[in-house]
DNA sequence: AAATAAATTTAGACAAAGCTAAAAAATTGT
DNA sequence: ACAATTTTTTAGCTTTGTCTAAATTTATTT
């Protein structure tokens, strides 16, 4: 990721990944009104700030024409990302957080300034791939492999995929999970699948389950492509 | 520490704390000039920011007379300082740095805002009652166990404390201590002191050593006093 | 008790990041 | 094609935290 020699400030770090973020949505140039809406900021705001970061040559930007990453921008993201997925990693792993506590602390810790602390929280976490939600995490030069989340609704046969999240966090759904042994983390493999009723029959660590159509598209699934 | 109920910008933060321990050294009230030095702004930066404190009732201020904290200014205080020392145990204990490096990481890292993550934190850490300089940390309510940290040349015979410092960190004298079997963290007892030149015998994990007067007035024991 | 020096505060500016309201450009509908 | 709508930008203000220079208060010397 190559550390980037100038300084940038919170808001900034947080425009740029949010620009990243909508980028990968659409690929075209990011709309200024969109960012709005991601920053929870106004479109005034947004033109503001995507001024200042396209003077230091963050985005490339035409008025009226939206804006995109420059390659240093991009690298910059990465960078954010980086950091926020191995501190999600860290809150769940060693901290003991559940998956779906950790963003709001992982975004203020995306920000703390240190080459050194994030090489050294990457070897003691092990060098993960992926942070708790099945997100792959870049490397320090901003490579990483392509993970692909997908519903078991809509995988073929014979899938494999480690189990990362879910659609319907409520109560009830989370303990149904709890009841029939499937917890995030699990290797699931898709065995079968009902055309009559869209139901699917999975093998778990307590042996082949058969779930309901409605389950299956309420769990993700990550797959990861070798590179 | 009974969190505070208002939200505090970094800046407030670092100034509540640079009064407490200004407050510490001298227990009067503190200059504007000392706090000035201490957070490497000017002193007119000062006198604006603790009129807004004294506004939030964290400081008492009265023109021209100096500042001193409040009680619900100490708290703010022993709880960014509570952070602080147990993110520096973490970067110590768990991402092996060495207890000179980790003061600016801490810096930052003692302004992350969520109870559940300091809470897990320290109890990850074993609920450490002191960073690696020796210093004691608050618990929750603001309480701490005054620990002394004190040079082997001003300790009484028979005195026995952990090794948590060393006035001179050039690269010769810590490796002399290397030579002779004496690393942070160690426990020492002082067994006798020559009148004549000063030196202290004392039992090391490898036996008990003689050491000059110059060593022995290097060499930071912290003694805890148990409440 | 002045005079001088030092410490502190005030006044006025500035950069960052945000906002509202108004203007301008781009897009859409007829 | 052109009117209406939507999107984006501009203009002007606000808050935070900083600064310099000038004024004021307190402390120290003669
Ligand atoms: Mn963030
Ligand atoms: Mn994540
Ligand atoms: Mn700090
Ligand atoms: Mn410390």
């Amino acid at each position: 990721m190559l550390l980037y020699y100038f300084e940038m400030t919170l808001s900034e770090e947080d425009y740029i990944k949010a620009i990243y973020h909508l980028s990968q949505i659409d690929s075209k140039s990011v709309a200024t009104n969109a960012i709005a809406e991601q920053m929870k900021t106004k479109p005034s705001s947004v033109t503001d700030m995507v001024k200042k970061l396209s003077e230091k040559s963050l985005v490339k930007y035409k008025k009226y024409q939206g804006v995109s990453l420059s390659e240093k921008g991009r690298l910059v993201a990465l960078s954010i990302i980086r950091k926020h997925r191995l501190w999600e990693v860290f809150l769940v792993d060693k901290l003991n957080f559940s998956w779906d506590e950790v963003h709001e602390v992982a975004e203020q810790l995306e920000h703390i300034k240190s080459d050194a602390l994030i090489d050294k929280l990457d070897a003691h976490l092990g060098f993960p791939k992926v942070d708790p939600h099945g997100d792959p995490i870049p490397n320090k030069e901003g490579f990483f492999t392509k993970s692909v989340k997908k519903l078991i609704s809509e995988l073929p046969i014979l899938s494999e995929g480690v189990c990362v999240g879910v659609n319907d966090s409520s109560v009830t759904f989370l303990k149904f999970l709890d009841k029939n042994n499937i917890a995030l983390g699990d290797t699931f493999k898709i065995l079968d699948r009902e055309e009559f009723d869209g139901s699917v029959t999975i093998s778990t660590r307590a042996g082949s389950i058969r779930i309901s159509e409605q389950i299956a598209s309420n769990l993700f699934l990550e797959i990861v492509d070798e590179e």
